[in-house]
DNA sequence: GATGATTTGTACGTATGTATA
DNA sequence: ATATACATACGTACAAATCAT
């Protein structure tokens, strides 16, 4: 129907073409973009990404988008189906149970190395994230909680001080975000993960690797088993 | 000044377009194509990758080039500086010890999860290549100790069960091997090697997850260290 | 199951940024 | 430091494949 106007109407050229202000290439900002509308939730597991309109949404031509698809169908974010086009990836049950374990033994291998390896500042900054915690447990803020939780967990990546461990762990993170529905609701939860990581920070302050190890894996599959049992209810 | 004449000249094409006998793009065929040169060694790390050279060589417009490199970019295979071209990646010594370590992780975890999860034939076949590793010992063949060595390994990540660590850690192998020189040259490292396998076996047989990923990873690094006493004799 | 519409795959030209003399 | 050469970034045209009808 519209087809027939089309060809002469779309002449007028939007030309954003302007020098790049900043010095990014335009695959560079869309592979950016497009992995955040993905991680946060904007585009959801399954959601078609259709060339042209991503393009247009954008304001750049298809070959950027073409090479940002490519860039995140490698780093698992997304699926491309030759001739078909491609989608934000989706996985099945059992691919995320498989990630969740999969991230329980790399944050445990996190742990373990942060055990051996963390200086005594970044031990020192373990502990006050940990403080930090036992106080919003006391308060019952679980928003906060979520928030605080995260620099826990990033602050034993980065004690790792292993490059190559942190940058899988994190994309593995980032892999998995798309499928995390509601984090910790209720305040036995709450509790319940203070006193995991009771054992965590209490292990890696001793520097005892394999205890550190065996209580990163241990809390993480218990957020999975958390996961799974709001996930039922709902 | 030769503007003038080449838009004149370049009209016939040179058509290699045939209408794709397999079922593959050029894109996927290429990727496939330069990550096998990359991983054979064919492309040394830091070789520069050059859009047209690869094109002409393979046949194909830039295009497809340009997305195979962004993909294998993403996998950490080849490093593309924007406006600068690409490379094949390099990694300094840092960045190779971290790999190893984190090899020897994703391995280990891989031996804790098979003591868990491999199925009885599973079991039996692991068993059966380790019987094999034992004849390659004696009769000393470290040509086809490295060979079965190779299935060794892979009957463990196998009998992990585990689809998500199963796809980290053969990337993280295939990203490591543009780096490794010789395997096993000498008759000592073999035998060494096959007494650390046959703690892994014990354990992995009788079920026992923590000695599986403890002796697992304890292999690992005495072949790090193995690689590294050979650089520095090299 | 064939045909037209739509979308992806590939080629190629030109602009823009980087390196070099 | 400026200009020149060169490789890459991006837009666009067309071919091929998929999908709707």
């Amino acid at each position: 129907m519209k087809s027939a106007v089309r060809s002469k109407v779309k002449s007028r050229r939007i030309s954003i073409s302007a020098p790049r202000p900043d010095g990014r290439t335009r695959t560079e900002g869309l592979r950016h973009d497009l992995a955040d509308a993905i991680v946060s939730g904007e585009f959801e597991p399954g959601t078609a990404l259709d060339e042209v309109r991503l393009a247009s949404r954008f304001g750049v031509s298809r070959t950027p988008v073409r090479e940002a698809l490519r860039q995140l169908s490698a780093s698992g974010l997304v699926e491309i189906r030759p001739h078909r086009g491609a989608i934000v990836a989706k996985l099945d049950e059992r691919q995320l149970h498989d990630m969740f374990v999969t991230m329980a033994e790399l944050e445990a291998a996190c742990a373990g190395l942060a055990a051996q390896n963390m200086t005594t500042p970044e031990r020192r900054q373990l502990e006050a994230i940990h403080d930090e915690l036992r106080e919003l447990v006391r308060i019952g803020e679980p928003e906060s909680y979520n928030v605080v939780n995260e620099s826990f967990h990033s602050a034993i990546y980065v004690g790792a001080h292993n490059s190559y461990l942190f940058e899988i762990t994190q994309q593995t993170r980032t892999r998995i975000q798309p499928f995390r529905r509601a984090q910790f609701r209720t305040i036995g939860r709450l509790q319940r993960s203070f006193e995991e990581h009771d054992h965590v920070v209490a292990a890696i302050l001793r520097g005892d690797r394999e205890a550190a190890y065996l209580a990163m894996r241990q809390h993480l599959i218990s957020v999975e088993e958390a996961y799974d049992a709001y996930a039922e209810a709902h």
